[in-house]
DNA sequence: TTGTACGCGTTATCAT
DNA sequence: ATGATAACGCGTACAA
């Protein structure tokens, strides 16, 4: 990693100053890259910079400037792929600004997101990007008035202190049960999200009202429990199952919950697509991978990220530049079929 | 997030001290814990605390004191179920301890991992845990002159400057050809991991070692080229068919190697276990969850995380407790069948 | 263009 | 037990 001089790492710009002849404040001059240092001394400072390997002190640099260069990140999950696709999508839009990431996570627990919301706080991050929160809108714009948020998951417009980004929930999911109506499916089952949060919400009343507009009654048989977890969708399969309602199409609320399904499904002996289509909501790298390749809604992920990164950025050198918010797209693979 | 009172934000020890009729060392000593406070004092100063929504400035006492409480992470890859796992287990061996992440990525770029590495120096985190490092011991080494690292994915014993922490690569990869070897199968193929990391090469040469000891002679056109992604899978399939060279059976360097293999024989028509045996490694939590469930070697990858992070920690307070290696572990499913 | 002096918010040393 | 004072490393108004 690194290489030769033996550093002792408490060099400071007093002692780059010394080396090269001149005053600290000409070396910080030099470091700001502000108006007014002659070429003599700025290879001097430079030289000096080099034999003494000096790296400046960002903690004392943030005391003095009131900024860390730091966005807080708060993620429900860190092991989830969705989550983090979101996180490589902020990677990406920081990636070159100086500015780093402090990562902390929910766990889905409100209390447990409000705790970490002010470690972040108390760490003086300029910012903070929250994927799908737990907390309310009226929680959130509190925490605005500390710092910048953006959030995603759900749509908000508080500019220039918080925003939200996210696809149109209600409406994919109305497309994607629509679709498996076009498909000549009239019981379709609904796998839903974790009850509670907005965009779980969302997706089953899309799926509801889709039903509705195409004469069919919703019934509560076919509408199982689910968590966005793969493990959530294997126990919907069950529920499903037992209710001894027949259905010939699921719609699960995402992805994760989608390949939970079919391993469900597989472990009876039930075919997709042949016996039951399957369409799921995210648009997983891996759905791509699954057997059948899963047929899906994708949402922008990387996208949702990358946004949510320039957004906040923008938001912290005061300009507002007018966001659009993502759309979603139905991605037509192999998990339906026309019956 | 937040609750009622509309905070300035600005408020210092200063503050507190002048609300509470105290001095700022009174404060500061009660805030630290140190000796002697009288009660009546103390109450005073929580209250003002209280009334004044004092939260300390980290980065003054950073500066103060030389220590950030934060841990400085580099992964390569941040949307990788495999570095996602060992993430949660860092976040849980680091959770309540007041420690914060500062998480970066490599991308796979020995220079792009040591930009960050530098980074994360000039932030002056506490220590630095690197996932599967693209660098060479000797650069983990340099590094570990400025800080504690910690690594895994390989071993490496620098205590108390650097760890590394890994299964047995090699015996690992030595076990999974041999149970293929025992259930009948002769011609073994092997999708590589990136070759030129270490984890990759002796799991290679796992796979080597066990067909030699079983007197069959290494057939090169077996060996497929990957880098432990599923893209990589679905073309080491291409490769490995069009060499003509029969086989019943392919060890995946890794299981995102084995699922873009498995959705590779799927387009191809091949049916799994039943023409072609696959076994993986690492576990990820969707192996479980492929049709049919995926055979494969488990590491325990949230353990290593955890480990990872409580060595460090330990290493942090001087410390020196003896560390055992982590062991992995065959998990029979049903992808590999008896011919 | 350059240097001096001061302050950012905290902790630590030293008296008292 | 408590308070005044210095120091952590840097940026910046001000003066030169």
């Amino acid at each position: 990693m690194e290489d030769q001089s033996a550093k002792k790492d408490n060099v400071t710009v007093q002692d780059v100053a010394r080396e090269a002849g001149v005053s600290a404040s000409t070396v910080s001059r030099y470091l700001t890259g502000v108006t007014g240092v002659s070429k003599i001394k700025q290879e001097a400072i430079s030289r000096a910079i080099e034999l003494l390997n000096f790296t400046p002190n960002v903690l004392a640099q943030s005391l003095k400037t009131g900024s860390t260069k730091t966005i807080g990140i708060i993620t429900q999950d860190l092991g989830s792929p969705f989550f983090g696709e979101e996180l490589k999508g902020v990677e990406h839009a920081i990636s070159g600004t100086g500015y780093a990431l402090l990562i902390v996570s929910g766990h889905w627990q409100s209390r447990e997101e409000k705790d970490h919301a002010e470690l972040l706080i108390g760490r003086r991050v300029d910012g903070i990007i929250i994927f799908t929160t737990t907390s309310s809108d009226k929680q959130i714009l509190a925490l605005s008035r500390q710092v910048p948020v953006v959030i995603t998951g759900r749509r908000l417009d508080a500019m220039p202190r918080a925003l939200g980004l996210a696809v149109d929930n209600e409406l994919a999911a109305y497309e994607a049960t629509r679709y498996l109506l076009s498909q000549g499916h009239r019981r379709i089952a609904h796998i839903c999200g974790r009850l509670g949060q907005p965009d779980a919400e969302e997706r089953l009343q899309g799926y509801k009202r889709a039903l509705k507009e195409a004469g069919i009654t919703v019934d509560q048989r076919l509408i199982a429990s689910g968590d966005f977890t793969e493990t959530g969708g294997v126990l919907a399969i069950n529920q499903l199952l037992e209710s001894r309602s027949p259905f010939t199409a699921i719609f699960a609320a995402n992805d994760q919950s989608a390949l939970g399904a079919r391993l469900g499904l597989y472990r009876r002996g039930i075919r997709v697509p042949e016996e039951i289509s399957l369409i799921g909501f995210d648009d997983l790298a891996v759905s791509n991978y699954m057997l059948p390749p899963l047929t899906t809604i994708r949402q922008p992920t990387f996208d949702l990220g990358r946004l949510a990164g320039q957004t906040l950025l923008s938001m912290l050198q005061g300009s507002t530049t007018p966001v659009v918010q993502p759309q979603f797209e139905l991605v037509k693979r192999e998990s339906v079929r026309r019956i």
